[in-house]
DNA sequence: TGTACTGTATACCCTTCCCG
DNA sequence: CGGGAAGGGTATACAGTACA
């Protein structure tokens, strides 16, 4: 075969990436298959934290950080020569895991081009060191890290690579938006006012429910004035020529709600406008039916958009949430237990936020769905569901912040945090 | 019948602004 | 003043249409 062993990089792994390996020749030279030793660096679920992105330059990096704050760990401990890696015993074996890769020697660099294979090419060209330090590691000191990491971005790392994204469990569906809140959601006050006017007005008033500001687990309820688009019902003002005409239609069949509306004519026309077929009084939603919404008709967890932590609460009510909430219909209270837990909340500060000069994180939908959520046993479950269910059966108690501990300490359990990565997360030390 | 194109509604995400 | 709810621009999905 006349290809050059060192040039061909494998790339293993299953369609969900777990696990994940690269393998290459070492000691390859062109014509020679038979001195070629495969070598293999991989990522597997249980085992994540291989510094194999260190030594390959794959981007990730926050080495040097670690060697600061790891008292007497320093770049000259660690061997600076391949031969203190690769034994000759090594050679014999031909598969050989996580083991860092030799530096090409001299007359095998002068042959290759700028395209040639990056992780068989450890670093020797001046602007890769510039990158980052061309420093082997030993195997000991690779079983030390991997024991006790304590640097943010490999728990980060770590965290990834635990359970599977919520995406590929649970789907996350976004609120209802409104033209204006103010004119179209409603107390409970105002629903009873609205009634007595005119019994009608039930037919177009369906329950919402929100979160509480600043709370974690409550949620309130509220009302909202919900009159679909003409474009999906229709109605006996739908399509008339004359606005006005419509207006006085509407005004007939919904006196109360309508004079409620009236004050809002102006700024509703103001952003309906572009939506032509619609009035001012309608939604720009279809109708509410179990069909077009069904995932207001099930028990549900649900949270803000954005904010400065995760929030998430749970409602078993039919009724629906607004924009910027999102819902994910599920009767699992262990999820509720982990997107409210430190251990989550840690990993948010770390990964969803925006802008450098604001604290905001923003808890999108391809955020969220990428957000890891660690396998939980049935017995997992239950005893966090049961925590959870402590909590939202009396969130005033004094002894919720006792119940969230045992919740953040069960969540750290589920993703086998070290006491050192754990400490980390107390203290709130972020990437 | 399949494909390309087009217009529109919707959802997403970022920004703004209000309220505690 | 900061947090968070709401507004608004825009990318995207999708339905409808034309055409091969």
């Amino acid at each position: 075969i006349n290809i050059n062993p060192a040039k061909i990089t494998i790339i293993c792994a299953n369609r969900y990436f777990r696990p994940f390996a690269f393998a290459y020749f070492n000691n390859a030279e062109p014509g020679n298959w038979h001195a070629a030793v495969l070598k293999i660096l991989a990522w597997t679920q249980d085992n994540t934290y291989i510094q194999t992105s260190y030594e390959h330059e794959l981007p990730i990096g926050s080495f040097a950080e670690f060697r600061d704050e790891d008292n007497g760990v320093d770049e000259n401990v660690l061997p600076d020569t391949p031969d203190s890696v690769d034994t000759p015993e090594e050679t014999e074996t031909s598969l050989e895991t996580f083991t860092t890769p030799q530096p090409v020697n001299q007359d095998r660099q002068q042959t290759r081009t700028e395209g040639d294979n990056l992780l068989a090419t450890p670093q020797n060209s001046e602007s890769q060191q510039a990158i980052s330090p061309p420093t082997p590691i030993s195997h000991e000191k690779i079983t030390n890290r991997s024991i006790v990491p304590v640097v943010p971005a490999d728990l980060l790392h770590k965290l990834q690579n635990t359970g599977a994204p919520l995406g590929h469990h649970w789907k996350i569906h976004s609120g209802i938006t409104l033209k204006c809140v103010k004119a179209f959601v409603i107390d409970e006050r105002k629903r009873e006012d609205l009634i007595r006017e005119d019994a009608n007005s039930s037919r177009v008033i369906t329950p919402i429910v929100r979160r509480l500001r600043k709370k974690k687990w409550e949620v309130e309820g509220a009302y909202l004035i919900w009159i679909s688009s003409s474009l999906h019902k229709q109605w006996s003002w739908s399509y008339m020529e004359d606005e006005s005409e419509a207006e006085r239609i509407f005004a007939q069949m919904y006196p109360a709600i309508s004079r409620h509306l009236i004050d809002y004519k102006d700024i509703l026309k103001s952003r309906g406008a572009g939506s032509k077929a619609q009035y001012y009084w309608e939604l720009c939603a279809r109708e509410l039916k179990r069909e077009n919404y069904p995932e207001f008709y099930q028990p549900k967890i649900f949270y803000p958009f954005n904010g400065n932590a995760m929030r998430a609460a749970y409602s078993t009510s039919e009724a629906c949430i607004l924009k910027s909430s999102y819902c994910i219909p599920t009767d699992d209270l262990s999820l509720l237990a982990i997107l409210n837990s430190k251990l989550f909340g840690w990993y948010a500060r770390a990964q969803f936020r925006n802008s450098a000069k604001r604290s905001a994180l923003f808890f999108t939908k391809k955020n969220m769905e990428k957000s890891p959520i660690a396998f939980r046993s049935e017995d997992q479950k239950m005893e966090l569901s049961y925590m959870v269910d402590l909590i939202l059966n009396n969130p005033n108690s004094p002894e919720v912040p006792d119940i969230e501990r045992e919740i953040d300490r069960l969540v750290y359990e589920l993703y086998k945090l070290t006491d050192a990565e754990i400490a980390l997360i107390e203290k709130g030390i972020n990437p």
